[in-house]
DNA sequence: ATCCGATAGTAGGATGTCCTACTATCTGGC
DNA sequence: GCCAGATAGTAGGACATCCTACTATCGGAT
């Protein structure tokens, strides 16, 4: 059963590539496969650079979100919102961030309902770390020119636009 | 902080859009997030349409695989190369395929490590009606041509092939 | 024949995500 | 002022994934 047919070529075994042979319509399986199956392959990539910096790729992101926030702190409710995540999932991000001293909860001025969250001098650093091990992955294991990535970027934002993405 | 400038268009949001702004290299970081994003998107949309059939898109992925499968049963081991998928993960959806009566685990014939994996006739209506529901979520909410749909798919698997995916 | 490394699957633990409450706080209409 | 509904964040639970061990079994080298 492992290797009946010795195919020619690509033998892509997913089963929604499987699927694809047999139904149709034509492709459209076979992207979304493509970009769960990539997405997987980049989230491994990226988590296995980020992890000598203790971080993963969330909560980087959300570093990286605070750092170039004007004055390095967003309220929690901002952060879910421009990360795209559930206020339950930010609360556990930034609950491991502060663990490890990256960042730290502070008062809002006015709205005592509201929790800053603001980077640490020790986050900015780890920022900075991790953004080096973040580019040195992907400079290695794209199979991408610099038109193609462009093209892909585009491609998937015209996906975005029509789910609404971008709000 | 919430809206202090009013962006003219697309105000994307996420991290790493801005990591990109900031820093370079061009567009690389860009399609990394678009990927997650996008995958993110498809997952929801799909799970949503799956939902209402006790399935999730990993859980019929396997169905699809053992369903097109030349017996209609595979080892576990085998599930769990061609769905790119940890041991420990296809135990778990096994599991739960098992318990809702839509698979079961039988012995190999002569290896008696193998745990054959077998969909029953539950599965295979569970399945059909499954694969309606996920062609007509992809059907509405796509943003691409047909044409622009195999070229996503045709740069993804140069990412794929690249990261040795397809094996 | 036997032993030792390789292989198949599972158990338990960690992580990350979401959902459903729930509490605390704010805000606007009365 | 004051109360009803909206909003910010968190707690607890469900689920999916991975990792590290662990057991059972196989198969080839000796």
């Amino acid at each position: 059963m492992t290797a009946a047919q010795p195919l020619p070529f690509d033998p892509i075994a997913r089963a929604a590539d499987l699927w694809e042979e047999h139904i149709g319509p034509a492709s459209v399986m076979g992207a979304v496969t493509s970009v769960m199956r990539v997405q997987q392959i980049l989230q491994s990539a990226v988590d296995t650079a980020l992890r000598p910096h203790g971080l993963t790729f969330a909560r980087y992101e959300a570093l990286v979100l605070l750092f170039f926030s004007r004055r390095g702190s967003l309220p929690m409710r901002v952060m879910g919102q421009r990360l795209q995540l559930h206020p339950t999932s930010v609360t556990n991000i930034v609950d491991r961030l502060e663990a490890d001293g990256l960042v730290k909860r502070i008062a809002h001025p006015t709205d005592r309902r509201t929790t800053l969250v603001e980077i640490t001098e020790t986050g900015r650093h780890r920022r900075a770390a991790a953004t080096q091990a973040v580019t040195d992955v992907d400079f290695g294991l794209r199979g991408l020119t610099d038109r193609q990535t462009t093209a892909l970027t585009d491609l998937l934002a015209k996906v975005r636009r029509a789910c609404g993405d971008f709000e």
